[in-house]
DNA sequence: CAAGGCCTGTGAAACCATTCACATCGGCCG
DNA sequence: CGGCCGATGTGAATGGTTTCACAGGCCTTG
């Protein structure tokens, strides 16, 4: 909340940047980095401010940068040729993202646009793979963030094939409402992208949201939905097919 | 075939798996890793024989070890409480598995089962985070190999909630032969594995199949299916939502 | 504050995949 | 070489989702 803290200042970084610079630093990729390896990082940062439904790059760019997300959230989607789109994650304030393209050289595998306005730390860095070599500690970061990443992208996959709208709708809320713990059980996010994440029409998922209201599971509000009984939703996921009455 | 490799004897290890490592060592992921740190990845190794249908692991369970299939495929699966269960890869030889648990020292995210008989080299560590630490050619191979399967699982859950059925059977029948491309155009699977990998019953993928069948399409064979023609499937999955005719 | 645009809420009809119930075929094994 | 079991091939009925067509509500913007 308060309490300024003790960022020791780096030489030759633009002043402007440094209280900015200390999100990252606290961030638990970053916080236990060597401070000159936190430097080199970010010797090639830009700050950027973006308005809401700004691209920041597209499936099948090339990748040459790291991006920080300081405040607002981006999202992480895809696109068929027939409109349809599919959210695969929502990247929120102190989380990074691209890392893929970045890590491997390849091109981007998703689209990624501001979902609110937001503000962007860029790293752009071209030696990226020698950098990381140099840094084991950076080096093993990395792997735990992928490592994340996999098994956040492996849960989207189980619960897409083995289960049904509402298995499917729970699961989805349950794992948004972990990562907004801080924030209590309060989830914001409308329906239309909740559908876009569990592969459903928002019409269904409307439905669905609602019958659960009804019965005091849930309660909706305009952009946004708390969780009141994750108790019953997680039954119902471990339960199997069933609507959960 | 021929031709014994040149592969030093390392102290210590016995004598009868010095050809199998071979074959890890021409792996593409440890062909270039120095070859004291090979020695010493592998001096925990142990050479394994299974039998078809095998578990070699479940979800949940702490992992503390790394998986090399020398011979035959394992099966990544996952399992709902209601008996439906869903592939998540098919590892060949040649290739390993299990890397998640291992390196971020959390539990297995989804069950590992012979599917056919197999050889396995079970290279268990429990202190492999600070080994991996210490070679930087290895970790580097470690985030290749993860950002790797995070392109895979990336598409797959692309493809199931983007694509109708035809998109989806289209996509799994591309990428299934894209990893078979030296035995041809030929893939060993059955109808009932591919509809557990694209989340649909096996009556619609026969259906299905047929159809493309009796279009030369594809040609089904006992255990098998042989992709005719890659191009009309590919045209069918950037068309969008269409089944071909 | 008035307007327009997203977000939410709902119902009826159409559609497509599942479910269920068999029949055939191919291989493996005793 | 029979028998069995796993794999394939089909059809009819069922049911859940989508599609389509609107009606309010909330919030932002001029």
């Amino acid at each position: 909340m308060t309490g300024a803290l003790p960022i020791e200042r780096t030489a030759g970084a633009p002043l402007f940047s440094n209280n900015k610079l200390s999100v990252l630093r606290k961030h638990p990729y970053f916080a236990d980095l060597e401070p000159e390896a936190f430097d080199q990082l970010c010797r090639y940062a830009k700050h950027t401010t973006l308005k809401r439904g700004t691209t920041i790059f597209s499936k099948g760019d090339p990748g040459t940068s790291l991006i920080a997300v300081i405040s607002g959230t981006v999202k992480i989607s895809i696109s068929s040729p027939d409109g349809r789109n599919a959210i695969l994650n929502l990247i929120e304030a102190g989380e990074i993202f691209g890392e893929i393209a970045l890590l491997d050289g390849l091109s981007r595998t998703a689209d990624a646009t501001a979902n609110t306005n937001c503000e962007l730390f860029v790293i752009d860095r071209r030696e990226f793979i020698p950098f990381v070599r140099s840094q084991p500690t950076l080096a093993m970061k990395f792997i735990e963030l992928l490592c994340a990443r996999l098994r956040w992208t492996s849960d989207q996959v189980e619960q897409v094939i083995l289960q049904d709208l509402p298995g499917r709708l729970a699961s989805a809320l349950l794992r948004l409402s972990d990562k907004h713990k801080p924030q209590g059980r309060t989830i914001s996010i409308t329906q239309q992208e909740i559908s876009e994440m569990v592969g459903m029409t928002r019409e269904s998922i409307n439905k669905q949201l609602r019958a659960w209201a009804t019965r005091g599971w849930v309660r909706l509000e305009h952009g946004a939905i708390v969780v009141l009984k994750p108790e019953s939703l997680q039954a119902l996921v471990d339960a199997g097919a069933d609507d959960g009455e």
